[in-house]
DNA sequence: CTGCTGTGTTAAAGTCTGGTAAAATTTGGA
DNA sequence: TCCAAATTTTACCAGACTTTAACACAGCAG
């Protein structure tokens, strides 16, 4: 899940937030100095970044004109600030914060502003979809399979094959449920091929003695299961 | 200058915001039903989208995740509106608007708040910033592309091509996506082009021996990643 | 144990895809 | 207008992928 920097110096907003946003999924991180949040963000950039106006060292709006001109110029920042004055948020926006919320603040809304900005890194692929069964792992988004640390190559067939599988893991599929989502419920070849990808699968799946995950039914079909 | 689209039915506002926004050196277009919106956005796609929640055909809600669902993902839409509660707030930025701004509200925090907006994209609506995959940079406002120190020279296409793949890297492009975006869903050219024209990025791309970037994904497409 | 049925394995034939080069066409300036 | 560059079309081939087919093997019932 996305990982969110929060930079602020009163420890009741960083724990509920904290709190809050781990208990929504996201791994957070909080600091309460300027310079300490700029090396954090250089050495180990987050998806997005709270950030208060009043920090004890440098202000937050410098804070933000740093991390723009230093980094990504697509990293999202929230400014989170008690300072609710019309200057005070077209200076917050203009330095190049993404959205500027005034405190006190509705945790929810804060939540909401924090997706509507993490979408746009998501449409760009950054947060990708994946699948795990045991020690295998599926890219859906780069159609790429890992068995532990090693990556394995599938042909586009092999690879629609297992993700099948992976998607209903811990169920049996029949083997006409199979060809259909596989291969199309039009397609002309015959059942008969299944089990010859199977074979392929089981044997790019279980390189360097690995344990067999995919699992046959006899008379019905098969199963993936760790 | 960028076009913004105001949507509202309260011809007070519509009038405020043309003469505003205008005044501020943006080409603004009003309009007052929630469909004649997405008509215009189709046809004429718009910068950023300002959006009232109450219209009198559609709400505002359903626009935005109609323009969402049907157009660019990167469009800016702010939503303007008297409904301030918590969950007007949260449900207009899950539909997918990019900030939410009630009235009564200071025109100079809208016009931060839009130029943040368009802070993130170009004059074609495409997110703009230097994309970067490997030593591949590409420098989405000057259509340039560099690898490493060495320039590229690139064609129109060559460019399109490029940038798509470079902004989904990671992921598995297919080209039937690929030629919706970068030829258009309209166009008469037929999928072969794409292979020709994958084989020009690369002999461009891999001059002074610099590794392969393009991989080709058998029977599905091709992606981007180092 | 024996025969039957469904599955695993393998090799080879068949099909399709993508890389490539070159020709044909379109576009945009001069 | 003409020319050069860019774009698209076309055709071919090598190799990757898919499917077929044949046989070996395993589970199960009688």
């Amino acid at each position: 899940m996305a990982r969110i920097l929060v930079v602020d110096d009163e420890p009741q907003i960083t724990d509920f937030l904290r709190r809050g946003l781990t208990y929504k999924g996201f791994s957070v991180t909080a600091i309460d100095k300027g310079e300490a949040a700029l090396d954090l963000a250089r050495d180990n950039p987050p998806d997005l970044v709270v950030l208060d106006v009043t920090l004890p060292d440098l202000n937050g709006y410098e804070v933000c004109r740093r991390l723009r001109a230093a980094g990504d110029k697509n990293l999202p920042i929230v400014m989170l600030t008690a300072r609710d004055q019309l200057e005070d948020k077209v200076t917050g926006l203009d330095s190049g914060a993404d959205d500027y919320v005034t405190k006190p603040f509705a945790f929810d809304e804060l939540l909401a502003r924090i997706r509507a900005r993490l979408r746009q890194v998501d449409n760009r692929g950054r947060l990708k979809h994946k699948l795990q069964v045991g020690n295998l792992l599926i890219d859906n988004a780069a159609r790429q399979v890992w068995r532990g640390e090693q990556p394995i190559d599938l042909t586009a067939r092999e690879y629609d094959l297992v993700e099948l599988l992976a998607q209903h893991a811990g169920q049996v599929l029949t083997k006409e449920a199979i060809f259909e989502h596989v291969w199309g419920y039009d397609n002309e070849a015959g059942l008969e091929v299944i089990k010859v990808y199977i074979n392929y699968l089981r044997a790019k799946l279980n390189q360097a003695g690995h344990s067999e995950l995919i699992h046959t039914v006899r008379g019905v079909g098969y199963i993936l299961k760790a």
